[in-house]
DNA sequence: CGATTTATTGAAGAAACTCAACTCGAGTGG
DNA sequence: CCACTCGAGTTGAGTTTCTTCAATAAATCG
């Protein structure tokens, strides 16, 4: 699939389109590249003049601190525009790191910025998915201040299981995640040991197993019910 | 102040308004209403039919857990949107909770959406305060994230006078910021008790004071540097 | 195969929590 | 006007959760 096809296939999940809105979002200039794990994608502070597509891969969008610490905000899989949240704004205030080999394509701003005009159902679309970034955004902030270790961990594997089924990257709820203990610590906001007793403990209880990059759920309501996650 | 005329101010923060965007704001249809301090604003679970306009008071976001817990996400003060980021959304993912007495005019969506249509240039900005709240959710899920108890109590104090200087309610480094320790406490995922010993060290390092919803602020560098907040 | 990253374990210690008691201040009603 | 009540703030003590440090084991990569 390429470039143009994921873009339109994004739509297509949720607006039955034009064939005016097909040919727009076929002609939006888009510049495929490929990252390499670990690189940063785009950076925090520099102006915002571009955004990205998620065609393959995974990635993060991170923040860090002076003491070394960082912050994992939000994983990125296929389909996602990572940074979509910092069109409009001048300046980025995130990084996008790749957490493994991508492939991505960018968009310029203000080739977004003429597709909105032209084709205001599109830009109401765009401008939805930033709201459901920032609900997500929000269930993290309640994951990280108010959840245990357990259940803190517990919902991130809920929500990248229910992302990746969507998009059709899971079968009998298992699916590839290749994050690593100190990614997860990261992203729930527990030192790298920590995560791994409570690994320990999730598989424990029979609830998933998480080897070598691949995530197995073997125990979907009780890891729901663990996690408070709410399937909407 | 009328409700009109504070979402024209809203907008003209930022834009150079023509006569027509200030007749198509004037035009819309406001429905204010007064909320006692307690009380819920607007509900999470329900659908998202309509948004609010802060007037007059302190509100905040926040979400709630099983246990009883509860996320405070936000902080709400005049000229801000609590919750255009569920304009689109199907169903409210967060309470919106009045801290005080509040002043608040609700916007249809419906009509909303009539007004981005007509004023695209209105749609952008708001599409923008979207994505700026979105910004400050991450903000915050760095906050309770990684940071120390101090240095979070710390970058809440530091925004909030930030944007109360914004909107003219601060003065010298102090304003009215009527919060209880219980509810600092859920905006930054720790327990009251521990929010109190938080305080009294501020104080002690001459930081700023914090008495029956007084913000005073003595050492702003100081206040900014252990909190590691960024002054956009 | 050796080098490097990732995962695991133990032990000590720090940060923050809970519980419970107590103080203080603001408002209420007798 | 004072006693009372109620909510908020403060304090102490014991406990839990999670962190840090450091060493070892296992997996991955070139």
């Amino acid at each position: 699939m390429n470039a143009s096809q994921v873009l339109r296939s994004k739509f297509e999940r949720v607006l039955a389109l034009t064939e005016e809105e097909r040919e727009a979002i076929a002609a939006l200039p888009l510049h495929v590249v490929e990252v390499k794990a670990d690189e940063i994608i785009l950076r925090e502070g520099v102006p915002a003049t571009r955004s990205s597509l998620l065609i393959e891969g995974l990635a993060c969008s991170s923040k860090g601190l002076g003491n070394g610490r960082r912050q994992i905000l939000a994983f990125h899989i296929p389909f996602d525009m990572p940074d979509l949240v910092s069109f409009l704004l001048e300046v980025r205030d995130c990084d996008i790191l790749a957490l493994t080999d991508c492939s991505l394509a960018y968009v310029e701003h203000r080739d977004l910025l003429a597709l909105c005009t032209a084709q205001p159902r599109l830009a109401l679309d765009l401008w939805r998915t930033t709201l459901v970034d920032a609900a997500v955004h929000r269930e993290w902030t309640l994951n990280v201040g108010q959840r245990e270790g357990l259940s803190r961990l517990a919902h991130v594997f809920c929500e990248m299981m229910t992302r990746m089924e969507l998009i059709g990257r899971a079968r009998d709820k298992s699916c590839a995640l290749p994050l690593t203990q100190q990614e997860l610590a990261e992203a729930t906001g527990q030192s790298s040991v920590h995560v791994n007793r409570t690994l320990q403990e999730l598989r424990r209880r029979e609830l998933l197993s998480f080897v070598r990059g691949q995530l197995t759920i073997h125990d979907w309501d009780g890891l729901v019910a663990l996690a408070e996650f709410r399937t909407e």
